[in-house]
DNA sequence: TCTGAAAATGGACCTTT
DNA sequence: AAAGGTCCATTTTCAGA
């Protein structure tokens, strides 16, 4: 992993993000490159990591996730063990989208996607109440989602 | 946009979700349908906006944006222009990744994605203290980025 | 950069329910 | 009608010259 970006790499990286499904001779026009070098750049990007995975961005509301909730959590102790083991928990549940761990008035940024506030509250029973570690935590139900996604500014400065 | 999706559609969806790459006959043999029922059923949720769209996932730290930061933020008016004035004005910015409105003890949550503090500072200048409808605003840095994206649970439930 | 083979997509057409 | 399957043309990918 690592290799300094050139503007090509750039260029192309901010399309594929907007659209993965740009083919490589369209890529290759946008950005003044030959098909072949396009396929060989996204290839050698994908090598490095710098391009983690392609995936398909789902409506939420049409697979019955219809609501967003952010928590933030203070954990008891930021000792190694109890904090990875803190961490775990929350990274391996599936409704935890995100899961940021942070300075600041919170520990950790939690985003779950659920189908109800009841299925919210289980998991609080299951992640917070249920763990020792857990000290406090503060439920902001999203209202709406404005913008969401992985979307990096690229070429934007 | 709508219909029900039946068991073969979540399939698909929790495939393409994780792998938008997956080709369609490989689809096909995991989900017991020949390719071209596939093809013809990702054509369908795509029009459907089931898919929104597909992406390359790209990694913050390859392309310098190696500081994910948090923002919450209360607005002093929730009068509709106002409020969709201040949405607005943090959509629109590239360095937020994601934009929450929520009930709750803040109003907005936000993720913003930057290069270095100096940036979220001149963020900060712009959006929170430029703008008088923003009463009050706390930050959380993120340490580390433990779970991210818009992977939905599908079929874990 | 060009060329071509292999792979993948997506439409036409027919069959089943 | 709605959805599946097979077959085929077109498009796309990807490697070697």
């Amino acid at each position: 992993m690592n290799s300094q970006l050139d503007s090509y790499d750039l260029r192309l990286l901010a399309a594929v993000q907007q659209d993965a499904r740009t083919p490589q001779n369209e890529l290759g026009e946008a950005v003044n490159l030959s098909t072949a070098a396009v396929n060989r750049r996204l290839k050698r990007l994908g090598e490095e990591g710098v391009i983690e995975r392609y995936t398909a961005v789902i409506a939420p509301d049409a697979v019955g996730y219809g609501l967003t909730i952010i928590a933030t959590v203070e954990v008891e102790s930021e000792q190694i063990d109890q904090l990875d083991a803190t961490r775990r928990s929350f990274t391996v549940c599936p409704h935890v989208q995100q899961c940021y761990y942070t300075a600041g008035e919170w520990d950790f940024v939690l985003v779950f996607v659920v189908q109800h506030m009841e299925q919210y509250n289980e998991l609080t029973r299951k992640l917070f109440f249920g763990n020792a570690n857990v000290k406090r935590f503060k439920t902001l139900v999203a209202m709406s989602r404005d913008k969401v996604g992985s979307t990096l500014p690229i070429g934007e400065n």
